[in-house]
RNA sequence: GGCCCGUUCGUCUAGGGGUUAGGACGUCAGGUUUUCAUCCUGGUAACAGCGGUUCGAUUCCGCUACGGGCUACCA
């Protein structure tokens, strides 16, 4: 198999929305394939119609488009191997299950759900190690093996239902390659006759998954480390399917954790601990209940991809920064780790600044000006590039960079009670008021001109930068952050910065 | 319970039979600043435990502990 033929999948479930853990899995087989000069395809896995969401799908492919995860085939666009999405591949699979059965390596089953629950804890109760419907337990069963051939086929002729499972044989010892764990031996009396074929008419996903991989020649499966346990049936069915030389090479992914606590990373930790865990936003169709994303919440796609690339897989140097070119240049599957990975918020807010100040002026000021206009607020294209030029580096997140600056646009509603009482001593207002009756007189309104002022009137008052500067600011901003308060001044011109001292000045002698 | 996978600073990780066990995030301290951040400098902090193999193990092997996954007519 020549290295230009690599063909991979990402083949979620429309059951929801992808979480960052489903993205980083298409990421890696994005990364895996490029890297191969290999195709990578999209194929929607629904053979699960009572988990079906609807919008999830559409959903799924808007996320990955957001991420830069492109598809060369796919539900949308089709392809040479379609059609992508199961459901209407649905014809396609029974006629394996029935060549499984013919092969004598599937039999049918009429067991009812009542049934398998009694066996089930039957055999909990009796201590068994082996509660599964295998190679032990089928024989108590109703199904093709354990009944006499005419009472199967009465039943197949009255049309009970009845599902396809595979006979998993006996002292046998499976053997899975897997390109991030190395060799993982199972043996198969461990293993339980899996479901291939359900009673409704549709495959379960052990079927379809290896149907369908066949059948699009993938050569590569890269999934996530819960698929592990069930490698081993999916290599016996390749086996007697008759497609082992074929087989696609293994590697499973391990899973990203909760930033605190035990377990993996679930749909529920978000917004619970404060930081998303969808790329975007996603609104339930069922309960209304909205959960937050990445996108909205102010972060880069290509930061987002960096981050979550850099979760799980490093290239060995300790560049931490990487363009998507020079991931899918370094990518490689060898370099990824076995062990699941803590998702870290504050790091991911880390590469998010590292890409917000690596943007130009221009391009920022951009972003800002969306958010003067959803907050009705007009500015100028200079005044823009000023503001960001002063706030540029104290942002995290896209909404840092009006949280920082809304000041620049909007005079202070109210002022901050700690920092006023913190830097609010007796002799302010008077130093104050003096102060704004003096700056009135400045005719240049000019960086040079301004600071000689200060420092003049510092001096001649003898007070030190910041008994002046401190309260300043909070007339100014409101509070006591920011860029340096002459910087402000400029930028908010003369006029307007008397009007906040003096309007200020009013409000926080009436006020106390 | 059974089966499978894993275990290096709080977190993401590099490394690998003999290293001062490296980096990043966080955190702490100092510097810069009129403030808050940013930024700069420095510090803190790890080989899960026990046995083996070996001149020597954090690195190889085994056991234990711990963590994770699976154990559906869900994927």
């Amino acid at each position: 198999m020549s290295e230009s033929k690599v063909r991979v999948r990402f083949a979620p479930s429309p059951t929801g929305p992808l979480h960052i853990g489903g993205v980083r899995t298409a990421l890696y087989n994005y990364l895996f394939a490029r890297n191969h000069g290999g195709k990578v395809i999209l194929r929607i896995e629904d053979t699960d119609r009572n988990r079906y969401v609807p919008g999830a799908e559409e959903y799924i492919i808007e996320s990955l488009a957001w991420c830069g995860i492109i598809f060369d085939e796919d539900s949308r666009k089709g392809g040479p191997y379609g059609p992508y999405r199961q459901s209407e591949r649905r014809f396609m699979y029974r006629d394996y299950a029935i060549q499984l059965v013919k092969s004598g390596h599937a039999y049918y089953a009429f067991d009812s759900a009542e049934e398998l629950d009694k066996m089930r804890s039957r055999l909990k109760s009796a201590e068994e190690h082996l509660t599964q419907y295998g190679p032990f337990t089928r024989m108590e069963m109703q199904n093709s093996l354990s009944l006499p051939a005419e009472e199967v086929k009465r039943r197949l002729d009255a049309g009970d239902p009845y599902v396809i499972r595979i006979r998993i044989p006996e002292n046998e010892t499976v053997r899975v390659n897997d390109l991030i764990r190395g060799e993982v031996l199972v043996q198969s009396n461990s293993l339980d006759d899996k479901v291939l074929y359900k009673s409704d008419g549709w495959p379960t996903y052990h079927l379809a998954n290896i149907v369908d991989d066949h059948l699009m020649e993938i050569t590569h499966v890269i999934r996530g480390e819960e698929w592990l346990p069930s490698a081993p049936l999916h290599v016996l069915l390749y086996r007697y399917l008759g497609w082992e030389k074929e087989m696609p090479q293994f590697a499973h992914l391990p899973l990203l954790l909760k930033p605190e606590g035990n377990g993996k990373l679930s749909k529920r930790d978000g917004d619970r601990l404060g930081f998303p865990v969808f790329p975007l936003q996603w609104k339930d169709p069922k309960s209304g209940e909205i959960s937050s994303g990445y996108r909205e919440s102010g972060y880069f796609p290509e930061a987002f991809v960096n981050m979550l690339a850099l979760l799980g897989w490093n290239p060995g140097t300790e560049q931490e920064i990487f363009s998507k070119e020079e991931l899918i240049s370094q990518f490689s599957l060898e370099r990824v780790g076995k062990h699941g990975s803590k998702f870290d918020p504050e790091k991911a807010k880390w590469f998010n600044h590292q890409y917000l100040t690596s943007k130009n002026d221009e391009e920022l000021a951009g972003y800002l000006s969306e958010y003067l206009n959803s907050n009705g607020v007009t500015s100028s294209q200079n005044t823009l590039l000023k503001v960001i030029a002063l706030i540029r580096e104290r942002a995290n997140l896209l909404p840092d960079l009006w949280n920082n600056s809304r000041f620049f646009f909007i005079p202070p509603d109210q002022y901050d009670e700690k920092v006023f009482h913190k830097i609010w001593k007796p002799e302010t207002s008077a130093l104050l008021k003096d102060f704004l009756s003096q700056v009135a007189n400045i005719d240049v309104w000019e960086e040079d001109s301004l600071q000689g002022f200060i420092h003049t009137f510092i001096e001649s008052h003898s007070a030190k930068m910041g008994q002046l500067m401190n309260p300043l600011r909070l007339l100014i901003v409101g509070t006591n952050m920011g860029p340096g308060i002459i910087d402000i001044a400029l930028v908010i011109g003369k006029e307007e910065f008397l009007r906040r001292v003096s309007t200020g000045l009013e409000k926080l002698n009436y006020g106390k």
